[in-house]
DNA sequence: TCGATAATGATATCCTATTATCAATAGAAG
DNA sequence: CTTCTATTGATAATAGGATATCATTATCGA
Protein backbone atom coordinates (compact mmCIF):
# COMPACT_ATOMS: atom_id res chain seq x y z
CA UNK A 1 0.00 0.00 0.00
CA UNK A 2 2.47 2.23 1.21
CA UNK A 3 3.59 4.33 -2.03
CA UNK A 4 6.81 5.53 -0.10
CA UNK A 5 10.30 5.89 -2.01
CA UNK A 6 12.26 3.23 -3.74
CA UNK A 7 16.03 2.98 -2.85
CA UNK A 8 18.39 1.48 -4.50
CA UNK A 9 19.82 -1.57 -2.52
CA UNK A 10 22.35 -3.87 -3.24
CA UNK A 11 20.30 -6.79 -1.71
CA UNK A 12 17.54 -5.97 -3.68
CA UNK A 13 19.75 -5.62 -6.94
CA UNK A 14 20.84 -8.89 -5.96
CA UNK A 15 17.39 -10.70 -5.56
CA UNK A 16 16.43 -9.26 -8.45
CA UNK A 17 19.16 -10.50 -10.66
CA UNK A 18 18.41 -14.45 -9.24
CA UNK A 19 15.24 -13.95 -10.55
CA UNK A 20 15.84 -12.80 -13.29
CA UNK A 21 18.11 -15.11 -14.33
CA UNK A 22 16.71 -18.81 -12.43
CA UNK A 23 15.89 -20.77 -15.18
CA UNK A 24 13.18 -22.50 -12.65
CA UNK A 25 11.36 -21.17 -9.96
CA UNK A 26 13.11 -20.62 -6.96
CA UNK A 27 11.72 -20.77 -2.89
CA UNK A 28 12.65 -17.99 -0.68
CA UNK A 29 15.20 -20.36 1.17
CA UNK A 30 16.94 -20.59 -2.27
CA UNK A 31 16.69 -17.48 -2.77
CA UNK A 32 18.69 -16.58 0.18
CA UNK A 33 21.39 -18.91 -0.50
CA UNK A 34 21.96 -17.75 -4.09
CA UNK A 35 21.49 -14.05 -3.43
CA UNK A 36 23.87 -14.76 -0.03
CA UNK A 37 26.69 -15.43 -2.67
CA UNK A 38 26.96 -11.93 -3.52
CA UNK A 39 25.76 -10.29 -0.35
CA UNK A 40 27.46 -10.87 3.20
CA UNK A 41 24.51 -11.71 5.53
CA UNK A 42 21.51 -10.98 4.06
CA UNK A 43 18.34 -11.86 5.85
CA UNK A 44 15.96 -13.84 5.24
CA UNK A 45 13.14 -10.59 5.71
CA UNK A 46 15.01 -9.21 3.17
CA UNK A 47 13.97 -11.66 0.75
CA UNK A 48 10.90 -11.86 2.03
CA UNK A 49 10.13 -8.04 1.51
CA UNK A 50 11.45 -8.12 -1.80
CA UNK A 51 9.74 -11.26 -3.04
CA UNK A 52 6.35 -9.37 -1.43
CA UNK A 53 7.51 -6.52 -3.30
CA UNK A 54 7.68 -7.89 -6.78
CA UNK A 55 4.58 -9.83 -6.74
CA UNK A 56 2.93 -6.49 -6.20
CA UNK A 57 4.17 -5.26 -8.98
CA UNK A 58 3.49 -8.69 -10.73
CA UNK A 59 6.85 -8.74 -11.92
CA UNK A 60 7.06 -12.31 -10.43
CA UNK A 61 4.71 -14.94 -9.93
CA UNK A 62 3.99 -17.48 -7.09
CA UNK A 63 4.09 -21.01 -7.73
CA UNK A 64 2.19 -23.04 -5.26
CA UNK A 65 2.61 -26.91 -4.38
CA UNK A 66 0.80 -28.39 -1.58
CA UNK A 67 3.11 -29.22 1.50
CA UNK A 68 5.68 -27.10 -0.28
CA UNK A 69 7.43 -23.69 0.16
CA UNK A 70 6.06 -21.16 -2.67
CA UNK A 71 8.76 -21.04 -5.28
CA UNK A 72 8.56 -17.60 -7.52
CA UNK A 73 9.67 -17.00 -11.26
CA UNK A 74 9.35 -14.27 -13.58
CA UNK A 75 5.76 -13.40 -14.89
CA UNK A 76 7.01 -13.04 -18.84
CA UNK A 77 7.44 -16.32 -19.06
CA UNK A 78 4.05 -17.07 -20.79
CA UNK A 79 1.50 -19.98 -19.44
CA UNK A 80 3.21 -22.86 -18.52
CA UNK A 81 3.39 -25.74 -16.36
CA UNK A 82 5.74 -27.41 -13.35
CA UNK A 83 7.62 -30.77 -12.60
CA UNK A 84 9.00 -31.42 -9.16
CA UNK A 85 11.53 -33.64 -9.00
CA UNK A 86 11.00 -35.93 -5.89
CA UNK A 87 15.00 -36.62 -5.55
CA UNK A 88 16.25 -32.70 -5.36
CA UNK A 89 13.00 -31.17 -4.62
CA UNK A 90 13.51 -28.90 -7.28
CA UNK A 91 10.63 -27.55 -9.55
CA UNK A 92 11.03 -26.69 -13.29
CA UNK A 93 9.40 -25.43 -15.68
CA UNK A 94 7.40 -27.46 -18.01
CA UNK A 95 6.75 -25.52 -21.50
CA UNK A 96 2.99 -26.13 -23.20
CA UNK A 97 -0.14 -27.16 -21.89
CA UNK A 98 -2.88 -29.17 -22.55
CA UNK A 99 -5.95 -26.64 -23.43
CA UNK A 100 -8.23 -29.23 -24.02
CA UNK A 101 -9.13 -29.31 -20.11
CA UNK A 102 -11.81 -27.41 -19.90
CA UNK A 103 -13.89 -29.98 -21.78
CA UNK A 104 -13.21 -31.87 -19.23
CA UNK A 105 -15.58 -29.72 -16.42
CA UNK A 106 -19.14 -30.66 -16.33
CA UNK A 107 -21.55 -28.18 -18.05
CA UNK A 108 -22.40 -24.78 -15.68
CA UNK A 109 -19.21 -24.99 -14.23
CA UNK A 110 -16.83 -21.67 -15.04
CA UNK A 111 -13.39 -22.63 -15.74
CA UNK A 112 -11.14 -19.50 -15.25
CA UNK A 113 -7.81 -21.26 -14.56
CA UNK A 114 -5.68 -24.36 -14.22
CA UNK A 115 -2.36 -25.97 -12.82
CA UNK A 116 -0.62 -29.20 -13.78
CA UNK A 117 1.67 -30.41 -11.52
CA UNK A 118 4.02 -33.38 -12.92
CA UNK A 119 6.11 -35.13 -10.67
CA UNK A 120 8.65 -37.85 -11.11
CA UNK A 121 12.58 -37.63 -11.09
CA UNK A 122 14.49 -34.94 -13.20
CA UNK A 123 17.58 -35.14 -16.14
CA UNK A 124 20.27 -34.60 -13.01
CA UNK A 125 18.78 -36.73 -10.53
CA UNK A 126 18.00 -39.72 -13.19
CA UNK A 127 21.59 -40.25 -13.64
CA UNK B 1 2.37 -48.92 12.86
CA UNK B 2 0.52 -50.10 15.63
CA UNK B 3 -1.29 -53.83 14.82
CA UNK B 4 -3.47 -53.03 17.98
CA UNK B 5 -7.14 -54.56 17.41
CA UNK B 6 -9.52 -52.37 15.92
CA UNK B 7 -13.11 -51.65 17.86
CA UNK B 8 -15.78 -50.46 16.24
CA UNK B 9 -17.09 -47.32 17.40
CA UNK B 10 -19.95 -45.12 16.63
CA UNK B 11 -17.76 -42.70 15.06
CA UNK B 12 -15.59 -44.63 13.73
CA UNK B 13 -18.48 -45.92 11.78
CA UNK B 14 -20.46 -42.40 11.12
CA UNK B 15 -16.93 -41.01 9.43
CA UNK B 16 -16.51 -44.01 7.32
CA UNK B 17 -20.21 -43.78 6.35
CA UNK B 18 -19.96 -39.91 5.51
CA UNK B 19 -16.45 -40.69 3.43
CA UNK B 20 -18.65 -43.10 1.38
CA UNK B 21 -21.08 -41.55 0.46
CA UNK B 22 -19.34 -38.42 -0.04
CA UNK B 23 -19.72 -37.29 -3.68
CA UNK B 24 -16.74 -34.79 -3.38
CA UNK B 25 -13.66 -34.48 -1.52
CA UNK B 26 -14.09 -33.39 1.94
CA UNK B 27 -11.69 -31.51 4.33
CA UNK B 28 -11.72 -32.69 8.14
CA UNK B 29 -13.89 -29.85 8.97
CA UNK B 30 -16.52 -30.80 6.43
CA UNK B 31 -15.79 -34.56 7.56
CA UNK B 32 -16.44 -33.19 11.22
CA UNK B 33 -19.41 -31.05 10.30
CA UNK B 34 -20.90 -33.94 8.56
CA UNK B 35 -20.30 -36.88 10.91
CA UNK B 36 -21.27 -34.44 13.92
CA UNK B 37 -24.65 -34.51 12.95
CA UNK B 38 -24.84 -38.26 13.91
CA UNK B 39 -22.28 -38.29 16.71
CA UNK B 40 -23.36 -35.94 19.13
CA UNK B 41 -20.07 -34.00 20.64
CA UNK B 42 -17.85 -35.23 17.87
CA UNK B 43 -13.96 -34.22 18.55
CA UNK B 44 -11.71 -32.99 15.75
CA UNK B 45 -8.84 -35.34 16.92
CA UNK B 46 -11.03 -38.06 16.27
CA UNK B 47 -11.40 -37.45 12.55
CA UNK B 48 -7.74 -37.00 12.10
CA UNK B 49 -7.63 -40.38 13.74
CA UNK B 50 -10.11 -42.32 11.53
CA UNK B 51 -8.59 -40.19 8.63
CA UNK B 52 -4.91 -41.31 9.62
CA UNK B 53 -6.26 -44.79 10.05
CA UNK B 54 -8.36 -44.40 6.62
CA UNK B 55 -5.20 -43.34 4.83
CA UNK B 56 -2.86 -46.30 5.93
CA UNK B 57 -5.11 -48.81 4.97
CA UNK B 58 -5.55 -47.10 1.33
CA UNK B 59 -9.49 -46.76 1.66
CA UNK B 60 -8.84 -42.94 1.23
CA UNK B 61 -6.69 -40.72 -0.81
CA UNK B 62 -5.78 -37.27 0.04
CA UNK B 63 -6.21 -34.47 -2.32
CA UNK B 64 -3.95 -31.64 -1.53
CA UNK B 65 -4.38 -28.24 -2.77
CA UNK B 66 -1.60 -24.99 -2.26
CA UNK B 67 -3.05 -23.12 0.82
CA UNK B 68 -6.04 -24.80 1.68
CA UNK B 69 -6.45 -28.41 4.10
CA UNK B 70 -6.31 -31.56 2.41
CA UNK B 71 -9.44 -32.96 1.38
CA UNK B 72 -9.71 -36.76 1.53
CA UNK B 73 -11.84 -39.44 -0.62
CA UNK B 74 -13.13 -42.63 -1.41
CA UNK B 75 -9.48 -44.35 -2.91
CA UNK B 76 -11.60 -46.86 -5.89
CA UNK B 77 -13.01 -43.81 -7.83
CA UNK B 78 -10.16 -44.50 -10.11
CA UNK B 79 -7.19 -41.83 -12.07
CA UNK B 80 -9.07 -38.50 -12.03
CA UNK B 81 -8.86 -34.76 -11.03
CA UNK B 82 -10.20 -32.08 -9.16
CA UNK B 83 -11.90 -28.49 -9.32
CA UNK B 84 -12.29 -26.17 -6.61
CA UNK B 85 -14.85 -23.50 -6.60
CA UNK B 86 -13.62 -19.93 -5.57
CA UNK B 87 -17.03 -19.11 -4.23
CA UNK B 88 -17.92 -21.92 -1.81
CA UNK B 89 -14.10 -23.73 -1.49
CA UNK B 90 -15.82 -26.58 -2.11
CA UNK B 91 -13.76 -29.20 -4.34
CA UNK B 92 -15.49 -31.51 -6.66
CA UNK B 93 -14.51 -34.20 -8.78
CA UNK B 94 -13.68 -34.23 -12.77
CA UNK B 95 -13.89 -37.47 -14.36
CA UNK B 96 -11.39 -38.29 -16.70
CA UNK B 97 -7.57 -36.76 -17.62
CA UNK B 98 -5.49 -35.80 -20.07
CA UNK B 99 -2.73 -38.77 -20.57
CA UNK B 100 -0.74 -36.48 -23.41
CA UNK B 101 1.03 -34.80 -20.41
CA UNK B 102 3.99 -36.62 -20.50
CA UNK B 103 4.56 -35.49 -23.75
CA UNK B 104 5.09 -32.14 -22.77
CA UNK B 105 8.63 -33.42 -20.24
CA UNK B 106 11.60 -33.07 -21.51
CA UNK B 107 13.97 -36.01 -22.12
CA UNK B 108 15.04 -37.60 -19.41
CA UNK B 109 12.66 -36.35 -16.95
CA UNK B 110 10.95 -39.10 -15.76
CA UNK B 111 7.14 -38.35 -14.72
CA UNK B 112 5.85 -40.94 -12.19
CA UNK B 113 2.51 -38.88 -11.77
CA UNK B 114 0.53 -35.80 -12.12
CA UNK B 115 -2.13 -33.58 -11.02
CA UNK B 116 -4.56 -31.51 -12.50
CA UNK B 117 -6.83 -28.71 -10.26
CA UNK B 118 -9.03 -26.49 -12.09
CA UNK B 119 -10.55 -23.39 -10.49
CA UNK B 120 -13.23 -21.63 -10.94
CA UNK B 121 -16.98 -21.38 -10.08
CA UNK B 122 -19.11 -24.43 -9.63
CA UNK B 123 -22.78 -24.81 -11.01
CA UNK B 124 -24.55 -23.66 -7.91
CA UNK B 125 -22.28 -21.20 -7.07
CA UNK B 126 -22.93 -19.57 -10.78
CA UNK B 127 -26.51 -19.11 -10.61
C1' DT C 1 -21.32 -58.68 34.46
C1' DC C 2 -16.25 -57.60 34.79
C1' DG C 3 -12.06 -56.08 33.62
C1' DA C 4 -8.42 -54.82 30.46
C1' DT C 5 -7.48 -51.44 27.38
C1' DA C 6 -8.60 -49.17 22.91
C1' DA C 7 -10.95 -45.04 21.63
C1' DT C 8 -12.57 -40.60 22.58
C1' DG C 9 -12.56 -35.51 23.44
C1' DA C 10 -10.56 -31.37 25.23
C1' DT C 11 -6.66 -29.13 24.85
C1' DA C 12 -1.77 -28.27 24.81
C1' DT C 13 1.93 -28.58 21.67
C1' DC C 14 4.41 -28.85 17.45
C1' DC C 15 5.72 -27.31 12.93
C1' DT C 16 6.91 -24.35 9.48
C1' DA C 17 6.04 -20.65 6.43
C1' DT C 18 5.31 -15.91 6.83
C1' DT C 19 4.84 -11.34 9.22
C1' DA C 20 5.82 -7.88 12.75
C1' DT C 21 9.07 -5.41 15.67
C1' DC C 22 12.82 -2.40 16.45
C1' DA C 23 17.41 -0.76 16.86
C1' DA C 24 21.14 -0.10 13.66
C1' DT C 25 22.60 0.99 8.95
C1' DA C 26 22.91 3.16 4.69
C1' DG C 27 20.69 5.51 0.37
C1' DA C 28 20.10 10.03 -1.49
C1' DA C 29 18.76 14.91 -1.49
C1' DG C 30 20.59 19.35 -0.25
C1' DC D 1 29.27 16.22 4.92
C1' DT D 2 24.61 16.17 7.23
C1' DT D 3 20.30 14.94 7.85
C1' DC D 4 16.21 12.37 7.05
C1' DT D 5 14.19 8.15 6.82
C1' DA D 6 13.70 3.90 4.02
C1' DT D 7 15.87 -0.47 4.40
C1' DT D 8 18.07 -4.03 6.66
C1' DG D 9 18.86 -8.05 9.82
C1' DA D 10 18.05 -10.55 14.02
C1' DT D 11 14.49 -12.33 16.19
C1' DA D 12 10.01 -12.52 18.35
C1' DA D 13 5.36 -13.32 17.11
C1' DT D 14 1.61 -15.18 14.28
C1' DA D 15 -1.28 -18.49 11.87
C1' DG D 16 -3.22 -22.73 10.65
C1' DG D 17 -3.12 -27.47 10.09
C1' DA D 18 -1.82 -31.53 12.24
C1' DT D 19 -0.08 -34.30 16.27
C1' DA D 20 0.66 -35.47 21.24
C1' DT D 21 -1.08 -35.84 25.91
C1' DC D 22 -4.02 -37.59 29.36
C1' DA D 23 -8.01 -38.39 32.10
C1' DT D 24 -12.45 -40.38 31.04
C1' DT D 25 -15.45 -43.47 28.54
C1' DA D 26 -16.92 -47.40 26.15
C1' DT D 27 -15.94 -51.76 23.52
C1' DC D 28 -15.72 -56.64 23.77
C1' DG D 29 -13.82 -61.11 25.19
C1' DA D 30 -13.99 -64.04 29.25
Amino acid sequence: MATGSNRKTKQRDALVSVLERAERPLSVAELLEAASKRIEGLGVATVYRAVGALLDDGRIDAVEIPGEPTRYERSDKGHHHHFQCEKCDRVFDIAGCLDNLRKLVPPKFRVKQHSVMLYGVCATCSR
